[in-house]
RNA sequence: UGGGGCGUGGCCAAGCGGUAAGGCACGGGUCUUUGGAAUCCGCAUGCGUAGGUUCGAAUCCUACCGCCCCAGCCA
């Protein structure tokens, strides 16, 4: 990518607003500092890749530094599993926190006191309202709240009261520690926000140690300040929070300074949706649980795990990203910029091979029974330093039945009856005969070959359209081939709420090839490589599924296909 | 009907008072032993609408319209 473009791409609001604070000396010294702050309850999706590379970009393009912090305030939901399985994402798309992984439960001792020193100055306190009461007297959109009656508690009584949250003298349920905001904002984060809840659970980190854990709100921006984050990003809907974020940082500011490493603040960019598939977590986890996919990493899934196993690189992940750029605006980004991100990679790295899917017997009829010739294919054409391999050919081999017509339409410049195409890398045949089966399916075509045409060597004069791939019958290797498609068949499942998005699930999103003919070459390759199947579109040997004996590949994308789009 | 956010071509997105970048998609040409790739050309007299300010407005002001988010002891 050239400079001038990098630059283009990076011309978004969250850059613009880095220079002006390291221009204005905003940073006041400290280096930019971001954070990427999953909750380990759920897998990773290509929206969750936007964030990581955008907070890790910034810290890349501005000399600071990246954060992995798990936001784990929540014990109920949150799982050792779904740390490892985002560490491991969030690796493979490249981002490197280095020595920074923390926790939120890390902290848990510091935002304890932190809580006392609100309570001592008055700012805090605790609130024996069960849930219903506290959501009655929080108000509605359009009235204000009613203030609770233990608002005005002592601090002593609330410093004990709190004390004996955490001791477990209460159950769950019973009593929370709240702010003393303002019951009448028009913004009902600020309407006393609970800080603390109990719950009498088992922390993945912390185990039983304790009963009482504090709320996002409360809890991240003071996390964020004792990292010393200077950006903190999030997305849209946390915009209505930031008032409370600020109260956290002026309160941590005023009553820890100790402990605070920089006044973080809180910037909101639009989460990334896509064309033909679902984000929500609830969406992908019913696609899971009802049995649509074969699970989380499901190639057809936009989770990361999916994305990978299906053979999309991080390279085009990180360069989608780029191109989607980042802004305030609701978005749905169109699937056909991933996939041009995948080709466009793939293009130049992704070996050829030829693989036929859905075969045509052909006889060349004026080919010795026993010969056989090999052709040489550069693996990668323009591209000499990825060598050439040897196929080869003889007297049948296979084509794809879509590239023969009986009656073809005008413009159609592959083999029919006594038409001549050229066999990549091999030689120009004709069509002399079709041969057809009881039910009158073609069968077989009988063709001849012209010697004069052999690839490289050509001294017929001969200009044939159509170039078509091929396999020889005889030295096939057979293997399997999943064919993806979109999981959706409309552009936006979820626009009608009326209609359940399960009713448009695509019901041909996986189509499985079994003993398709390849040419040798196939069985060499390594699980986790990616391929051109010639004319078909870009394949990735599965290493979950590989069988040595029969490989699976994975359709990654099919190649752009200006004749299919002809057709219509 | 409270608070907040957002409206620039089919989809993203620059632009920050000097006369609409770029990418994807789309259409067309060249080239091609992948109907791939590459390459060239085209694609908003227009920036949600209506007024206003100004020599000049997508950018400033006013009003209106539309879409999204918020009433978890989730994050």
């Amino acid at each position: 990518m050239s400079e001038k473009r990098e630059e283009d791409l990076k011309t978004n609001f969250i850059y613009t607003m880095i220079k002006e604070d390291l221009e204005k000396g905003a940073l006041q010294g400290s280096p930019v500092h971001t954070r990427f702050p999953p909750e380990p309850n759920g897998y990773l999706h290509i929206g969750h890749a936007k964030a990581i590379l955008l907070n890790y970009g910034i810290a890349q393009d501005f000399n600071g530094k990246f954060n992995l912090r798990f936001d784990d305030t929540n014990p109920i939901k949150e799982e050792q599993e779904f740390v490892d399985s985002i560490k491991e994402d969030i690796k493979w798309l490249g981002a490197d926190w280095e020595d920074r992984l923390f926790f939120s439960s890390d902290y848990f001792e510091v935002k304890y006191q932190f809580a006392i020193r609100l309570i001592k100055a008055g700012r805090a306190y605790v609130c024996d309202l069960n849930q219903e009461e506290i959501r009655d007297y929080r108000g509605t959109l359009t009235e204000p709240g009613k203030e609770s009656p233990y608002r005005n508690r002592p601090v002593e009584e609330n410093l004990d009261l709190f004390e004996r949250m955490r001791k477990g003298e209460f159950p769950n349920g019973s009593r929370v520690l709240r702010a003393k905001i303002d019951m009448a904002s028009g913004n009902l984060n600020m309407r006393d926000p609970v800080l603390y809840r109990i719950l009498h659970a088992e922390h993945h980190r912390t185990g039983d140690r304790w009963c009482i854990y504090p709320m996002y709100d409360f809890d991240h921006p003071f996390s964020d300040c004792l990292e010393g984050i200077t950006h903190s990003l999030c997305s849209i809907e946390y915009t209505d929070h930031r008032p409370l974020y600020d109260w956290i940082v002026d309160n941590a500011v005023e009553l820890m300074p100790e402990e605070v490493k920089y006044r973080s603040r809180q910037t909101e960019f639009a989460r990334l949706d896509m064309t033909f598939t679902v984000m929500s977590k609830r969406k992908l986890r019913r696609l899971v649980e009802e049995g649509f996919v074969d699970g989380w990493d499901d190639p057809r899934m936009p989770t990361i795990a999916g994305l990978r196993r299906r053979g999309i690189t991080p390279q085009a992940i990180a360069d989608f990203q780029q191109r989607v750029g980042v802004s305030r605006a609701d978005s749905t980004v169109d699937l056909a910029l991933l996939e041009h991100c995948i080709r466009q990679e793939l293009e130049n790295t992704a070996p050829r091979l030829m693989v036929v899917l859905d075969p045509l017997k052909v006889v060349i009829t004026n080919w010795p029974d026993d010969k056989t010739e090999l052709c040489q294919m550069e693996n990668i054409p323009g591209n000499e330093s990825a060598g050439s391999r040897e196929v080869p050919f003889s007297r049948e081999i296979y084509i794809e039945r879509d590239d023969f017509m009986e009656d073809p339409p005008k413009k159609y410049f592959r083999l029919a009856p006594d038409r001549e195409v050229r066999l990549k890398g091999a030689y120009v045949i004709r069509c002399d005969r079709v041969v057809k089966d009881s039910e009158g399916n073609i069968a077989e075509l009988q063709c001849s070959y012209d010697p004069q045409t052999r690839s490289g060597s050509d001294t017929s004069g001969k200009k044939v359209k159509g170039v078509i791939h091929w396999v020889s019958i005889k030295d096939a290797t057979m293997i399997d081939v999943n064919l993806y498609d979109n999981l959706f068949t409309v552009e936006n499942p979820e626009e009608d709420d009326e209609k359940d998005f399960i009713s448009h699930i695509n019901n041909q999103s996986l189509v499985v090839s079994e003993d398709i003919p390849a040419e040798p070459a196939i069985a060499d390759v390594p699980a986790g490589s990616r391929f051109q199947f010639m004319r078909k579109g870009y394949f990735y040997l599965d290493p979950g599924i590989n069988n040595r004996n029969k490989p699976t590949f994975n359709r990654i994308v099919q190649l752009r296909d200006s004749w299919a789009k002809m057709k219509k």
